[in-house]
RNA sequence: GCCCCUGUGGCGGAAUUGGUAGACGCGCUCGACUCAAAAUCGAGUUCCGCAAGGAGUGCCCGUUCGACUCGGGCCAGGGGCACCA
């Protein structure tokens, strides 16, 4: 055997054997279990960094360990293909957006290749090529057949010079971040998805997610955000009609001081027709920005319409409406009532325009007439000032009114969710492709599945702006698919997230004819491991539940959720450094800076990012130090759920640890007779590694590790000591499985370590017989004695009081009182 | 503003149900090998103290024979949502 490893070679050699053989590669027919392990797919961005590295070396653990337990593992990989950097990428360079996207895919799936994961390739795909996007409109046909999308007029932040949709994030102080124009809102008529109509499931079936972390599941469950409150009406005064508010506070009813309507909602806007004065005023209110900083600071603005309405409980009691900018179009009804006593928003509005502040809730009957000052009281207390209401706690009130506002026919018990329906337009070129043509005659027609996939035209150009589809000389004009007659495509695609919340679906079935066969699907689903960043705690995961429970709700697919256990990893971070002027530095230009004697300061510890010149790719790493020792360092240290900071010390550290294992299965002495103690850790270690592994505490297996090359190292040569080593070989196989491969091979063995079963613990060998008991005086540690375990009570209570160290403290005085936990303390109670 | 999470050596972090705090790694110190270096090996490394001993898991209280762990109140850092009625 050689005396150093060498990974130049080795991980070449076995990534080509386990690719030529095979091994990876998961079988839909297969007798064993299942388990489907998934990373989150990548963005083909450019390249990946050590960062992303992480998260798939995570997943290929698991994936190798549960190979190793016997399972057939599905542990595929593809590219998230669509998206907005692509097409400012053709902007800028003048590429293609296929292309630049399809050469990045071509050059990140190099970079993973290199980290040897165990990954089926056979399965890969990309969601910009029209095998998966076909199949992709195919479901939207599907949904939008089943009630399930509709079209309706949305604001959106329009770019008047790009003539483009901006996200909000995109908006920056007002203006596009491009063009830098002052961005408008503009509404637009959009495609919508009703996930609304599975607002209760998706939050129900938060419960059954127990192998979710609990930050997710709490982070989706605001995001749907259900209250329960009621709606009822206040009659408009010499009318019929009517505004319907909404309210999670019923019980204050009687603290009303006015009622105020979104400068949307619709006699806001009728109102405007007749009047410039509410005109100017509802225009004033659009006018300013959507971004949150713009609205935390935005004063409370209302108008007086002089309208009147009559209080539902005392047809004598007239309250004011307002139009007001903070009452939201998109929320309960788009009109509430005002009760500034017990609401800070109501409150504010009221000390500006002179409203009434009543106290309807206080801390006891006496304080009826405590006036409200500074700000409103919105916590617990009993009802006063409200007749028949007086003297209730809060929830009591709140069904009190409930029931009286049912019986009067005058309101409901309701819920209301924050979830809103998703929109799923993007006016962009880089995308699906939405199935609908439009018709004058026919309407908005979903196409045949015989004339799908409706393909992304090759010939567009981005010289001017605008969605080159919507430009395109022919690609829109199609005949209705109804009637034949002329009519136009539909020239907006899907949002990227309509891509992402299937994929894990195709990756587990991909016949040519359909999205996915039904029984194979089932057989893999549900992912059983997803692994992947926290910024997708919501929207991404969201979706894709959607998705699923919808693909059930058509009788498609038997399946609620998507993702049985869901893991969010931390990221890598490193050093960045900055030259005098503040420039971001790579490290190496900080390192000459600095031998060159230039100023150099060495800034945050962040994030890896291109723009802050930190980011560590893989290629330079693995050169150096191998796959392994990359990888193994990328498991070291910190937990993975939290952050790893990258450090020239770690990957040195991690180098020579594989080194090091390559010494001891090299050096493998003969030696004959048991070792007992060795063989106890030994399988201690076994025992401990596969369950922090199946924990994905891979920091405490690494630990696991060098405990056990600790104790084989100052092992006498032995029988045990050998079967130690070999063990020791399968244990890291899954972590270090180039390396693993390597040693395996020299010490003889056919066939691969990945195929060899994970060890069994021997559970007679993970009791100790022999135990340290901690012999405390008073809670403190005096001194530590060994003791056979399941040593009697009493016995070890006399070997405490006898202990020389607790006899000098006790000082002649006999102890109070013995505390004796078997096998671990003994504590004397001076 | 509302909701949530996290605070342990010089650093990353361990610690079943409350039961020997600091496993393991990094760094550092000393030593061995070497002409020398790298690599490797050995010893040490929470703090104060020569030692005996004392203190110690963000801070303050409490429960307990015993608290990193449980309860209450603060402080600091991070995250999510945000004119959501």
């Amino acid at each position: 055997m050689a005396s150093r490893f060498n990974p130049l070679k080795a991980d070449a050699h076995w990534q080509k054997v386990w690719d030529e053989g095979g091994t990876f590669r998961a079988r839909d027919d297969s007798a064993r279990p299942k388990s489907y392990v998934l990373e989150m797919f990548p963005y083909p961005s450019g390249r990946i960094h050590v960062g992303h590295a992480r998260n798939y070396v995570m997943g290929d653990v698991l994936a190798r360990y549960k190979r190793m337990k016997g399972f057939e593992v599905l542990h595929p990989m593809g590219w998230d293909a669509f998206g907005m950097p692509a097409e400012n990428a053709a902007i800028e360079r003048k590429v293609h957006p296929g292309e630049w996207t399809r050469a990045n895919i071509d050059a990140m799936r190099g970079q993973l290749k290199l980290l040897g994961l165990a990954l089926d390739w056979s399965r890969e795909f990309a969601t910009c090529d029209p095998a998966y996007y076909g199949h992709e409109q195919a479901l939207f046909v599907d949904l939008f057949e089943a009630g399930l999308v509709y079209r309706k007029d949305s604001e959106v932040n329009w770019d008047p010079v790009d003539m483009t949709v901006l996200a909000n994030e995109q908006v920056i102080d007002g203006c596009g971040w491009r063009s830098g124009a002052p961005v408008e809102r503009r509404k637009l008529t959009q495609w919508f998805l009703k996930i609304t109509d599975f607002a209760d499931e998706l939050l129900e079936g938060l419960a059954d997610l127990d192998q979710w972390p609990d930050k997710v599941r709490l982070m989706q469950e605001n995001w749907i955000g259900r209250s329960r409150g009621m709606k009822f009406r206040f009659a408009l005064a010499g009318g019929d009609e009517s505004v319907e508010v909404f309210t999670t506070r019923p019980d204050t009813i009687f603290g009303a001081s006015f009622v105020a309507v979104s400068p949307d909602h619709p006699l806001a806007l009728g109102l405007g027709k007749g009047d410039a004065k509410i005109a100017d005023f509802i225009a004033l209110c659009k006018r300013g920005g959507t971004t949150a900083a713009e609205l935390e600071t935005a004063e409370k603005l209302g108008f007086d319409t002089g309208l009147k309405v009559a209080h539902p409980l005392d047809p004598t009691w007239e309250l004011p409406v307002y139009i007001a900018n903070f009452v939201l179009m998109d929320y309960g009804t788009g009109a509430i009532f005002g009760v500034p006593g017990h609401d800070q928003r109501d409150f504010e509005f009221a000390t500006k325009y002179g409203l009434p502040i009543r106290r309807v809730v206080a801390a006891g009957p006496e304080d009826a007439d405590k006036p409200i000052t500074g700000e409103a009281e919105s916590g617990e207390g009993v009802l006063v000032n409200s007749r028949f209401l007086d003297g209730m706690d809060v929830e009591s009130a709140k069904a009190a009114v409930i029931a009286r506002a049912e019986a009067e026919g005058w309101g409901e018990g309701t819920i209301v969710w924050r979830l809103r329906d998703w929109g799923v337009s993007r006016q962009r070129y880089w995308g699906t492709p939405i199935p609908i043509v439009h018709c004058q005659a026919c309407g908005a027609v979903p196409l045949p599945k015989d004339q799908l996939p409706v393909v992304l035209p090759e010939d567009i150009d981005f010289e001017a702006p605008g969605n080159p589809l919507d430009r395109h000389p022919t690609w829109k004009h199609v005949p209705c698919p109804a009637c034949g007659g002329a009519a136009l495509r539909e020239t907006d695609t899907l949002d990227t997230f309509v891509d992402s919340s299937w994929y894990f679906i195709r990756f587990a079935s991909q016949p040519a004819d359909r999205p996915f066969d039904r029984a194979v699907a089932e057989r893999w689903l549900p992912v059983d491991q997803y692994i992947g960043g926290v910024e997708h705690a919501i929207l991404h995961l969201l979706y894709a539940r959607f998705w699923t429970r919808a693909l059930r709700r058509l009788g498609m697919l038997d399946l609620a959720e998507p993702f049985q256990g869901l893991f969010t990893q931390g990221m890598v971070t490193h050093l960045t450094h900055r030259d005098a002027d503040g420039n971001w530095l790579l490290p190496e230009e900080a390192e000459a800076a600095k031998a060159a004697g230039e100023a150099v300061v060495a800034g945050r510890i962040e994030k890896m990012s291109k723009s802050k010149k930190n980011v560590i790719p893989p290629e330079p790493i693995v050169e150096q130090y191998g796959a392994d020792a990359l990888r193994w360092f990328l498991l070291s240290d910190s937990p993975p759920e939290r952050d790893l900071q990258w450090t020239d010390a770690g990957i040195e550290g991690a180098w020579r640890f594989v080194q090091r294992l390559w010494r001891l299965a090299s050096a493998e002495e003969r030696g004959e007779g048991e070792d007992e103690a060795l063989d106890r850790k030994l399988h201690q270690t076994i025992a401990a590694m596969g369950a922090n592994i199946e924990a994905l505490a891979f920091n405490k297996a690494v630990a696991n590790i060098y405990e056990l090359a600790n104790a084989i190292e100052k092992a006498a040569p032995s029988a045990s000591r050998i079967a130690a080593i070999r063990t020791m070989l399968r244990l890291v196989a899954p972590m270090v499985p180039h390396v693993a491969e390597e040693a395996w091979a020299a010490l003889g063995h056919n066939g691969l370590i990945a195929d060899v079963p994970w060890p069994e613990a021997d559970p007679t060998l993970l009791v100790e017989d022999e135990v340290t008991i901690a012999i405390q005086v008073n809670g403190k540690l005096r001194d530590t004695v060994r003791a056979p375990k399941g040593a009697a009570r009493e016995k070890l209570e006399a070997m405490a009081v006898e202990n020389e160290n607790v006899r000098r403290i006790l000082a002649g005085a006999a102890p109070r009182k013995v505390i004796v936990v078997p096998d671990r303390l003994v504590n004397v109670v001076a």
